[in-house]
DNA sequence: TGCACTAAGTTCCAAATAAGAACTTTCATG
DNA sequence: CATGAAAGTTCTTATTTGGAACTTAGTGCA
């Protein structure tokens, strides 16, 4: 079976991974939270490429987990923020974060 | 950036992802929590191949998050079951299940 | 006018993953 | 001895990713 053919699935947990369950989908979801809302911040911040940058916008804001509105008109600039229903994964990135510290110390912390 | 080289990121999302944020490993352990145990009930009930379900039990055991261990010794056989780190993604699944059941009612339902 | 620079994408190619089916190994049962 | 189950592995093709370069539509000087 493909992946991508989960969205009917029978279970609500597949049907939401078949929306966020992507690579880098939900890292681009934690820098929303985090306040970003622009195409360079996410590449920059994620690190994945503005080739699937643009992919997973695109595919969220279908989705209707973000919402892509003009901030400025000339030159045309884009920008993407949380919808509602995207505020709603909060507690998944949480859950996340949370297993993370707990589970997942860093080894060779950031170097500048 | 490369998405395997999320393991020593500085964001607790991003190592935790870097571990059960590919395809299919969610679903895998949602089965787990399901009480499902065996290779073929998790490709069965993922409907992911084979080849997939082999390579992210191997995964998830490494990582500590389920353990393998024979329940039958002629012929070996194996099952695969959540640690105590491992139960602790209840919280992330209970997220995305009720993500799903409120924003992704299904459309059409699955037919026997 | 012309040059450098910014933001937001798109395009292209090579490398890595996933999809699907068939095959293997090790027994148990009739 | 033939059939079948469970747990993988192997093989080929299709889809995704990773990385770098290129495009578009301006802005800000000098």
């Amino acid at each position: 079976m493909k992946w991508t053919d989960l969205d009917d699935n029978w279970c609500p947990v597949a049907r939401t991974l078949s929306l966020v369950g992507d690579r880098w989908t939900l890292l681009i979801l934690r820098d929303c939270f985090l306040g970003m809302s622009r195409f360079d911040q996410f590449a920059d911040s994620t690190g994945a490429t503005r080739h699937i940058v643009s992919d997973r916008l695109k595919r969220l804001v279908e989705a209707g987990i973000l919402e892509k509105s003009a901030y400025s008109d000339r030159p045309k600039r884009y920008e993407y923020v949380l919808t509602e229903r995207g505020q709603e994964f909060a507690p998944a990135l949480i859950a996340f974060r949370d297993w993370g510290k707990k589970h997942l110390p860093v080894r060779r912390p950031t170097q500048a």
